[in-house]
DNA sequence: CTATAAGTTTAGACAAATCTAAAAAAATAT
DNA sequence: ATATTTTTTTAGATTTGTCTAAACTTATAG
């Protein structure tokens, strides 16, 4: 069993990972922990003992098999809880996380089941993240960032890639949260911002913000 | 802000004063708290530093104003999650505390208001001790002990003194469950035990259970 | 009222997780 | 290819909460 703390640690561990499909580097894992890059090689250390994580000298990390189970079931219990925060007690998509970042360390996987059945074993969270089933399998489909696609394509919007508070409260101030259907409108070539109408309505992106909008076509 | 251990500290001291009146004895915490006589006294002196806890060498400790509101909103925020597991995730009423005991330390008070609001402002957990309002303020009514009733007297069942799974299960093998009515139809002299009726069955129960349900005649 | 027992505190050590400062390795630039 | 910068690691200190063993207070029993 984990400490609360390296289960921090093997959770970022694993988001690095994710995007780099490389090792995460100690730099990078203290930047998103809010820690010294010194703490960081004592954790790893400890967690190379564990067998959690190949760890080479200057080389960065790499989840082991067991390091990954371990993490992908903490991202599950922090999904099912902001579906949770979100569904039944009316938080906004915007503020769920710290709060999940706090639950996400309750063990028992009774509780863990018996929430997911609660919440009818929803698919994604709120921000369209997929959350993995008991048996730690991930649905990995994967979508298109809005910014990839050309005038006169539709789709729905599936997810977003960036879980910051400023970036989700302008999205729903606009009108693009989960499940809508948007059409491209246009594609400015100067700054590569999109138009695009969604419900009658026609409202323009910047490109910053089209790359972190995941759509399904 | 205090942390998870202090916390813990601040809810036993609470209860075991509760039952007594008096101030809590260092190794009666540090039984509850398992651990010894001596982390008690390293963690009280710092209690005190923090003025949550009145503390004179050798005399035990009694909890400030501001220390008795910080273990209010603990037990406000473990019973309320209490009622969570058992009406909304199904739990038994002998399995929640474990848990409840984890969930009580996540601190947000957005959190905790929404929760209450699910649950539609309970006044009781499963086991019939009153929930705190967010104001800290408690029902005090007192029921009366099982124990204490006489021959054909009548009453609901609307609490328990002593929250261990094994007794809770043998409840409610027996079927003794809050808000159930019974009526007292004997009381043996010899071993104080008792005979009563609850939904049309007798069943008995030793002075020792009877000792621990709580009724509202 | 003293002797013994029970309960509490102190002193010093330890484990987990962190930090600063300095050393070492790797990456980059000229 | 060497110098410089960036990144990572090491060494040693710090904080929080714990422990053991010994010392000290208070309670209890004769």
């Amino acid at each position: 069993m984990q400490s609360f703390t390296e289960e921090n640690y093997l959770k970022i561990i694993y988001h690095l990972s994710l995007n780099t499909e490389s090792a995460a580097q100690t730099n990078a894992i203290a930047e998103r922990i809010q820690t010294k890059a010194a703490s960081v090689t004592d954790m790893i250390k400890k967690l190379a003992d564990k067998k959690l994580v190949d760890y080479k000298k200057y080389q960065g990390v790499k989840l082991t098999e067991s390091g990954k189970n371990a993490a992908i079931n903490i991202v599950r219990r922090h999904r099912l809880w902001e579906v949770f925060l979100v569904e039944k007690l009316n938080f906004k998509w915007d503020e769920v996380h710290d709060i999940a970042e706090e639950l996400e360390h309750i063990k028992s996987p009774e509780l863990i089941e018996r929430l997911d059945e609660f919440l009818a074993f929803p698919k994604n969270d709120p921000h369209g993240d997929p959350i993995p089933d008991k048996n730690g399998k991930l649905d990995n489909t994967v979508f298109i960032k809005l910014s990839k696609l050309k005038t006169g394509d539709k789709g729905l919007i599936m997810g977003v890639s960036e879980h910051s508070s400023v970036f989700l409260q302008h999205l729903e101030k606009v009108g693009l949260t989960l499940g809508k259907q948007i059409r491209i409108t246009e594609i400015t070539d100067f700054d590569g911002s999109v138009e695009l109408s969604i419900e009658n309505k026609q409202i323009n992106v910047s490109r910053e913000v089209a790359k972190h909008i995941l759509i399904k076509i």
